[in-house]
RNA sequence: GGGGCCGUAGCUCAAUUGGAUAGAGUACCGGACUGUCGAUCCGGUGGUUACGGGUUCGAACCCCGUCGGCCUCGCCA
């Protein structure tokens, strides 16, 4: 019963061939005497033929066919003749007359057509997803992720990576996401957590001397979902010694030039990097979409001289004004202009100036509140065009960068600022060490408590936290932050002074770090490395709009797989053994 | 936890905006047909309008609640 060939194989070369082929009925054309059904697997689509004048016992069995019933045929490949070409199909100047054919298999009706899948309810697509990875787009998807994770192999492979797993089951580290938490039932009361990545064991395997560690690891982190999130995820995790940035970001440039080709995309011989100040200052973000200007520009100084008390009481109170030209964007409607406020405000941002500049001078909104010289000022500093529309926000600098960054995405893609296949990698430095929370009062880690202050400013640590530069690097493409990194502390008093810094007692660390702290004064060597979203580089290589389509089989919004119904109730048995006493009635049985 | 959109036949959608027996395409079943390729033609089966209340002479449509999906804010060191 085994295949010859796949569905997507046979060409005008196979002519004349015996060939056996396996697969599912795509579609059967019955016209009383032949009988064409066209037989698909994850490689193609072949045209098969039955002739009643063959065998009518094997013709009547053709004709019971149904879609996605299971078949073997074997025939002879023949050519279809100059008029009977199918276009369409890599195949279609063949078909196969069949001499043969066995059912392996009905199908029941099925819930859907897989070639149309993709109008279907994405839910209804989970629920049955052996049904809907049948479809062609969502089969190349899963083969596009393949050769992806292939192609990463083979670079660090051929680099002299090894590939190391790492536990899923290991010890709750505070900090970070949200864990998931499974009770031990040799240990009562106590708990394993599942890795939100494995950080601190790709650390210690540098301690343990490993040198070049990469791995396609698992995380897990129980946070919300969203279109680019799911609660179980991959990534290319890699940590290599004696390293520098440019070493790590060298590797991943060659690591993504390899994806890209493998993918059909291109990579930049040498991506752009930017420090953070830059990012957040002109894009107002640390994941700047380069597929397009419109920067935005600071015009405090401006709006200083305005009459527009929201901005001058802003600027008075420390606040600054910022502003962006939106290309063309003079077109837009009342009811438009109302629609980009609201989204601005989804973003935080408590109003939106704006005013658009036609045949040479500004027109509505805010543009009263600025005197000739002012809006001659703002047309230079903003860059605007007639045609141009002006979007300003007066704000404290971080929730005027974050509502304008928003906007900025929304107002390229919307006025189609940018190519449909663009492609925009660029790196990302220099970032903050710290942050401070002010849910939390304190210092916190912007990347994770074991990323490596700049030496030259590991003295401000204690005088000036927040001008303390991180070792840290992110991989930025469109918008997206494909992955992040940095060079790791080697150092126990470093890491001390950090600890410290966080407000992170000794005794606590002691208590949840104390194999890496350990770790670190036998023999630490300076090592760094870098993790990339395998999904998310999936998602953005084949243009997918959510994770999903490059996922076999991922969740729902709410953390539910339609296919297997997890989560599900266990019985009382299995909690009693894991010690486990429920206090919430289950959502259902 | 908050906000927005949505839920009608297996699937995709409609129902003149509160009006009569909830329709169409497709799938499925039966029939016809020897060159189709989303085959075509004829006929047929198929509905708790997500669920539970309410308003009304009358509800797919309006109101309240619940469940589910998608997007999103918060969250994701």
């Amino acid at each position: 019963m085994k295949r010859t060939h796949s569905c997507g194989q046979l060409r005008a070369s196979d002519i004349g061939g015996e060939v056996r082929l396996c697969g599912w009925v795509r579609s059967y054309r019955d016209h009383g005497g032949i009988v064409f059904v066209d037989l698909r697997d994850r490689d193609g689509i072949t045209q098969i033929v039955f002739d009643p004048t063959d065998s009518a016992e094997r013709h009547e069995l053709a004709r019971q066919l149904r879609a996605e019933w299971v078949i073997s045929v074997g025939g002879k490949v023949r050519p279809r003749g100059a008029d009977r070409v199918n276009p369409k199909l890599p195949t279609g100047e063949v078909e196969v007359i069949a001499t043969d054919l066995v059912v392996l298999n009905k199908a029941d009706t099925v819930p859907f057509d897989p070639e149309t899948a993709k109008d279907v309810a994405e839910e209804t697509r989970l629920k049955y997803r052996y049904i809907d990875m049948r479809r062609p787009e969502m089969t190349r998807n899963l083969v596009v992720r393949s050769k992806i994770a292939q192609a990463m192999r083979r670079v660090l492979d051929a680099r002299g990576f090894l590939e190391v797993e790492t536990p899923f089951m290991t010890r709750f580290t505070p900090g970070g996401a949200r864990n998931f938490l499974v009770p031990s039932r040799q240990h009562p009361g106590t708990f394993y957590a599942l890795p939100e990545s494995p950080q601190l064991f790709k650390q210690i395997l540098m301690i343990g001397g490993l040198d070049k560690y990469y791995q396609i690891a698992r995380c897990f982190r129980d946070e919300d979902l969203r279109a680019d999130r799911q609660m179980d995820f991959t990534q290319l995790d890699v940590e290599m010694a004696f390293v520098t940035e440019q070493n790590i970001m060298e590797m991943t440039n060659e690591v993504m030039r390899e994806v890209c080709t493998a993918a059909g995309k291109s990579f930049p011989d040498q991506p752009l990097i930017m420090p953070y100040k830059q990012a957040t200052d002109e894009y107002g973000i640390d994941r700047p979409d380069l597929r397009f200007e419109m920067k935005l520009r600071d015009v405090s100084e401006i709006a200083k001289a305005s009459t527009f008390k929201v901005m001058t009481d802003t600027l008075a109170k420390g606040g600054v004004v910022k502003g962006l030209a939106a290309p063309g964007g003079a077109k837009f409607t009342r009811k438009e202009i109302d629609a980009y406020i609201a989204y601005a405000g989804d973003f935080g941002a408590k109003g939106l100036a704006w005013t658009k500049l036609e045949n040479g001078q500004f027109a509505g909104g805010s543009a009263k509140f600025f005197d000739a010289a002012g809006q001659a000022a703002l047309r230079e500093r903003l860059g605007a065009n007639d045609g141009d529309i002006l979007f300003m926000v007066a704000d404290e600098v971080d929730a005027a960068n974050k509502a304008l960054a928003a906007l900025r995405c929304k107002l390229g893609a919307d006025l189609k600022l940018y190519s449909p296949d663009a492609m925009a990698f660029c790196w990302v430095t220099e970032f903050p060490l710290l942050e401070f929370s002010q849910q939390e009062q304190t210092w916190v880690s912007k990347h994770h408590p074991f990323t490596s202050p700049r030496p030259e400013d590991l003295d401000k640590l204690e005088t000036d936290p927040g001008a303390v530069l991180a070792r840290a690097y992110d991989i930025v493409l469109n918008g997206v932050e494909l992955g992040g990194g940095s060079i790791r502390i080697h150092s126990p008093e470093v890491q001390a002074r950090i600890f410290k810094r966080l407000g992170i007692s000794d005794e606590e660390a002691k208590e949840k770090f104390s194999f890496l702290l350990d770790a670190l004064r036998f023999g630490a060597p300076p090592h760094g490395g870098i993790a990339l979203g395998l999904d998310r580089i999936v998602m953005m290589m084949v243009g997918a709009e959510s994770l999903r389509e490059v996922i076999a089989f991922p969740k729902t919004a709410r953390g539910i797989c339609p296919l297997t119904e997890a989560p599900g109730t266990v019985s009382a048995r299995q909690l009693r053994e894991l010690h486990i006493a429920i206090t919430a009635k289950p959502e259902k049985s």
